[in-house]
DNA sequence: TGTTCAAACCTGTTCATACCTGTACTTTTA
DNA sequence: TAAAAGTACAGGTATGAACAGGTTTGAACA
């Protein structure tokens, strides 16, 4: 990415922007001049940017009324280093939360929190086909108080990540491993509707705010069929 | 430096401020006008300066655009993509190159790339105690003249990335994916002295230079329960 | 109610300009 | 006589502006 031109640069963050849902698809880009002000160049280097999305397939633009997304949203995930990218695009996947609640960390092997009590979250995604869970996140926030109305109302539009923003917790960094699970638990394969024994795709995150203090710990469980990580730098 | 020629001593200077850290990697050099002005000589004298740079991996330069740092003074290693953890550390390992070779790509799935001829490089990393292979690597660089020495000498100082380095191949990007192998195969097993089908850990980089063009393909099979894989954001 | 029409905003296209590197060459200087 | 300076031109890249045409909206009007 190095050296690359401004329109590179500036098609790179779009692409990013889309790939990680923040643009879901039919959604409309920000008009060309929009762009201009948002990326502090002209107006045909928006354009040639535009037209590399356009060659790749991720966006059409049509006259007169502006660029839509056409991409599908194959990444799942991509909050931060890297993307949990599914393998396959063509499959319909639903999301069912296994637990909202207040309580332990209940992680075997996760690292040691400052924090006894958090906001627990598990979500399974499963395939609407069959039934198959493909992944299953378990996500563990330090509990704050403000959090309480959570428990009841639900995620505000199911994101987790918006609630955080919204709470101020704001990600400056943190670690990710990524590691195989020689063989998935019976409990887990329970839930997930698999068998026990298979192996999985293991991935950790632990991120943390500009001072330190960590945000969130998240062990993700995913289907290594379905899902693989990818990273561009 | 004294008795130096002036794009040697120019080159030095604009060494330093990129090793000292005022430029950083991806940091946009001065033009050469600019330079021009600020070292007042002329401009085949800056371009034979930025020459050397460049012939270091310190640089490289974009026609139109400018010149770019590719040099990054924190890590050793490439700052690129994930590192790969040793999930512990009391144990000797060894290495052994099992091909150093002209050929074709001979990885299955790989990504489809220009070359059709390669530097073949195949590298076993197994426990010194019993012989059992932990990592297996299988590196390809699109083939160039310059590689025949590289056939008969090996590898200098048993690092290709210096080899890359030396041959004014400088990464300034790529790709990086990783996944579950399902089951390792009979072919793979025999070299890594363990049994077929077990999981492993699969990693694939694909790395190129600051002109778009592929530097190299890297596929490693780790074995999950010794390798992780790692990243600090 | 239905039509017309102007305004606002969008993309499509082209072009002049400025600045960048790439290259080749001659002239000056130490 | 080699190193450096100077000159000239070609080609790549980004900017800013202008103008054309598509789309939507809403006010004005019949």
């Amino acid at each position: 990415m190095i050296g690359a031109s401004k329109p590179v640069r500036i098609a790179h963050t779009l692409e990013a922007d889309i790939r990680s849902g923040m643009l879901n698809r039919g959604d409309p880009l920000a008009s060309e001049s929009a762009l201009v002000k948002r990326f502090s160049v002209s107006r045909n280097t928006i354009r040639k940017s535009l037209e590399i999305l356009s060659s790749k397939g991720l966006i059409t633009t049509k006259s007169g009324i502006g660029s839509f997304v056409t991409f599908d949203g194959k990444t799942i995930d991509d909050r931060s280093g890297w993307s949990v990218a599914l393998a396959s695009g063509d499959i319909r996947l639903e999301t069912r939360v296994l637990a909202l609640a207040r309580g332990p960390i209940g992680i075997s092997d996760a690292p040691t929190l400052d924090s006894s009590e958090f906001l627990v979250v598990d979500r399974l995604r499963f395939r609407a086909e069959d039934g198959e869970g493909v992944s299953l996140e378990r996500s563990r926030v330090p509990w704050q108080d403000t959090f309480v109305g959570v428990l009841d109302e639900g995620l505000e539009a199911g994101s987790l990540t918006e609630l955080l923003r919204s709470k101020g917790l704001i990600v400056a960094g943190g670690d990710e491993w990524a590691g195989v699970l020689p063989a998935l638990s019976d409990a887990d394969a329970r839930l997930m509707q698999r068998r026990a024994g298979e192996p999985m795709l293991r991935l950790r995150r632990l991120t943390r705010g500009a001072d330190g203090s960590v945000i969130e710990f998240v062990e993700s469980i995913l289907d290594p069929v379905m899902f693989g990580l990818h990273m561009e730098f």
